[in-house]
DNA sequence: CACACTAGGTTTTACGTATAACGCCCTGTG
DNA sequence: CACAGGGCGTTATACGTAAAACCTAGTGTG
């Protein structure tokens, strides 16, 4: 709002135009053919050029009853991973003339603030991780479409999911270190109350229990680079055989791990196998490169915009879970290497 | 917008208490004092909370000619330097009854849109990083209240500014170097034409041409690892004597730099210094840890928010950079240590 | 007792847009 | 020539809210 003068409106057009503002909206709007000539249409075009008129969105949502602007909660802005997913959502909501907004589920923002108060855009829609758990139950009260990404497809009240298939990557890392020949495994769980990672564990679990001889136990950690380091030192210097496999749940706790490794003096690869999952950035600057599961982040966001669309038109959102893929990089190795 | 029963309305909370429409806007305004009764104000809220009523947050916007909403505008999302920033102005957003919407400066999201096309929400303000390019010329286009973070006093056209004092943080890093007795310094830049970086290239060239006999070479890179590795590999290769102190623009060029002195067989800090700028959590990731320059990431965003707020009072903003402060770790040593 | 004043509301209006409903003139046709 | 119909607009209205202006009964005051 600038001081002073206020914005044109569709009626300072309209006037500059020599024409009524139905006119002008009718021309702006793409609505004119058959209504309108041509050579008005684009004397309105140019007097909105002239004036530097943009249409008064709060109105034009008023009007429309719909904002074509959707929310996207994540759990928080650190990682490269929700940028992706931010990124994805974001191109497929631009072919549709939608916008998107993110909330970032508040750590120390304020008490509990919901992302629907007084303070936040007017919305058709969200898409939440279920990793914002504070975020959620204010999302629960209003009856807005919602669409959860990561989250148990058996809770979640008839929303619609979407998830990468977890369940494969964790597969596949077990698979990838049993062939090597571990056998005494450490999962470095993160500590957060989420569906995405409690199948991580159940799921490294399940197929670790089907082949005899094998020993897992678990730590767990939030996932911040200090918290890791502590939680992985205690566990590796813990009593009873050493593992050779130290599984974590993201790649910053397995950034944590080797420092913790370092610490106690044990090589990677050759002493600890360490995995991650997330394949970011930072995989490749440890030292050994992390072996680890790429997610695709940016599909991860399409596939829940697509979703969301889907929803808001009535349609059945698409199903089937988005593949993951074993990166495989230094730092697994067979046990017991020179 | 729940299908088939549409949301309730303050006309049908009025409906419900039995007192008319105003009645309930003052009440749930919280302007009713003097005007409404305390037993029917009760009432009015039960009914609300009753039906589940929200404001619909269009039509206020539309009559209060605002939005209580500001745009923050990032370059990216893959730091977290600027999850800090919105943490610290969304705070303070909040502390005056604020939200604050973001906006990534796309990098592959769509042709050119911008922030404040149809699918934006509607704004009161805006605070942007000097290193979101593509976003800024979109932005000198409204003429939105605006707050530039990072940017060149002089030549941001009359909009605020809120800077870091990153001229102290090259000047503390030099100084550090300096008193250990590096002379040959290499400077890994960051590849993007932002006024925060290039304030970094001139302030260390200033100060080492201060002191005689010192040798200050220059490489480019975008910022990221791959990048990083290329250019400070090739650099470090180049014929010559070796430079003994590499000082990069941030952190993340530092990590590439880890890398690339990995692969040509340099220790770090025996054979080469290593500084950084930011403080990540990547930092303390590398092994051995980086000496870098911390930003007070959250400082800044409160800060950003507070010039905004205040623009938009039409007070004057605070003036003043925010400190910064080097952080010695192990990547940085004597030239020449055994 | 005339009058101001207050408490406790209600009626009305405006915000800027999109669009449904309504002209009016001109031309072609039976 | 009456009249239908297209071309080109205009007028009127509604979206949901906040708040200014207005109303009415009761009370205190001179």
């Amino acid at each position: 709002m600038a001081r002073g003068s206020t914005r044109p409106t569709s009626r300072d057009v309209a006037q500059a135009a020599g024409v009524s503002q139905a006119a002008v909206s009718l021309v702006l709007g793409d609505k004119w053919r058959g209504r309108v000539s041509e050579t008005t249409a684009e004397r309105v075009r140019e007097a909105a050029q002239e004036l530097g008129y943009r249409p008064n969105l709060a109105a034009r949502n008023l009007r429309l009853g719909r904002t074509r602007t959707v929310l996207l909660v994540v759990p928080a802005l650190t990682t490269e991973f929700f940028a992706g997913v931010y990124t994805g959502a974001a191109r497929v909501a631009a072919e549709h003339g939608f916008g998107v907004v993110l909330y970032p589920s508040p750590e120390g923002i304020g008490p509990a603030r919901d992302p629907f108060g007084s303070a936040a855009a007017a919305l058709d829609g969200v898409i939440a991780s279920s990793m914002a758990a504070d975020a959620l139950t204010a999302i629960r009260g209003d009856q807005l479409p919602l669409v959860m990404l990561d989250s148990d497809p058996e809770g979640s009240l008839g929303a619609a999911t979407v998830n990468l298939d977890i369940k494969d990557g964790v597969r596949q890392v077990a698979e990838h270190l049993l062939s090597l020949g571990h056998r005494r495994f450490l999962h470095l769980a993160a500590d957060i109350p989420s569906w995405t990672f409690e199948v991580r564990g159940r799921e490294l679990a399940k197929r670790l229990s089907e082949v005899p001889g094998t020993d897992l136990r678990t730590t767990r950690a939030p996932i911040s680079i200090e918290d890791a380091v502590a939680a992985a030192g205690s566990a590796l210097a813990a009593p009873g055989p050493r593992p050779t496999a130290l599984v974590c749940d993201d790649d910053k706790l397995a950034a944590g791990a080797y420092k913790a490794a370092r610490r106690l003096g044990l090589r990677i690869p050759e002493d600890l196998s360490v995995t991650g999952l997330d394949d970011l950035a930072l995989a490749q600057a440890l030292d050994p490169e992390l072996t680890t599961v790429r997610l695709d982040a940016e599909r991860f966001g399409e596939r829940g915009m697509e979703a969301l669309l889907a929803v808001l038109d009535g349609r059945t959102p698409p199903v089937g879970d988005i593949p993951v893929q074993l990166v495989v990089r230094g730092s697994t190795a067979p046990p017991g290497s020179p």
